[in-house]
DNA sequence: TTAATATATGAACAGATATTCATATAAGGA
DNA sequence: TCCTTATATGAATATCTGTTCATATATTAA
């Protein structure tokens, strides 16, 4: 501990809890994993144009004014991670929303940017 | 319209109202921007420590295992993006908690991969 | 079967990002 | 003043990531 708190004006038994208490490796990998996936603009698009509804890859594509490619990779991205879900009918993929946690992330994420205004 | 949906099954209507009320490139950038924050271990980890306290950066450092140098680089990172606040005593620099959503972005988060785990 | 359409995917490339290293700044003590 | 300590920061580097291009797969129509 010593080692560890090299400082005054630290609460060592704070820090002891602080530490034991801290979330495991896998833990924190799979939320930096979890934000990251909001961390794009693509990917913050294609959501919201799903939270409205469902939508087809080539509809996707114009919305976000980007390729069918770009589109088809970065939907595989969100389907990997479990944010959307895939319906399909002939030869077109119809994607929707996955997690209703989307729109929670997207409550918080506003209101700090707004408070952040400069 | 049509250039936009090629698609049958899609409500037009709701289209428009879903073209009409995204948000504009500057919130997206925003929100990508403030989710990439959170998309780094080593800042999640920095995070969730001065959640439980204020601490200097050489705790950090050896709480986070890893050099000053990184640390001090993503302390600057997390203040210029508004989530951690710094009080300068003689030549070291206690580092706080600048935002009440750290603790509800964490929680939606945690609740995701919870639900998630494979 | 052949052609057309919708989507998926591997490879390549460019741009972004995290860490390290070396060094600068700045305060306090000897 | 000189030395030590705590932190900050610019540059370099290695890794990661998003997009594009070319192509594969699969379904439907002719």
């Amino acid at each position: 501990m010593d080692a560890i708190c090299k400082c005054k004006n630290i609460d060592k038994k704070e820090l002891e809890r602080t530490i034991e208490q801290q979330p495991d490796a896998d833990t924190i990998e799979r939320m930096s994993n979890f934000f990251s996936v909001f961390g794009d603009g693509t990917r913050l698009k294609i959501l919201y144009y799903l939270s409205c509804q469902e939508l087809c890859v080539a509809d996707l594509a114009s919305l976000v004014k980007m390729g069918q490619s770009a589109v088809s990779h970065q939907l595989r991205n969100l389907r990997l991670n479990r944010l959307v879900k895939v319906r399909k009918e002939g030869t077109t993929s119809y994607y929707s929303l996955d997690d209703e946690h989307v729109q929670s992330i997207f409550e918080v994420a506003l209101e700090h940017i707004n408070e952040v205004k400069r």
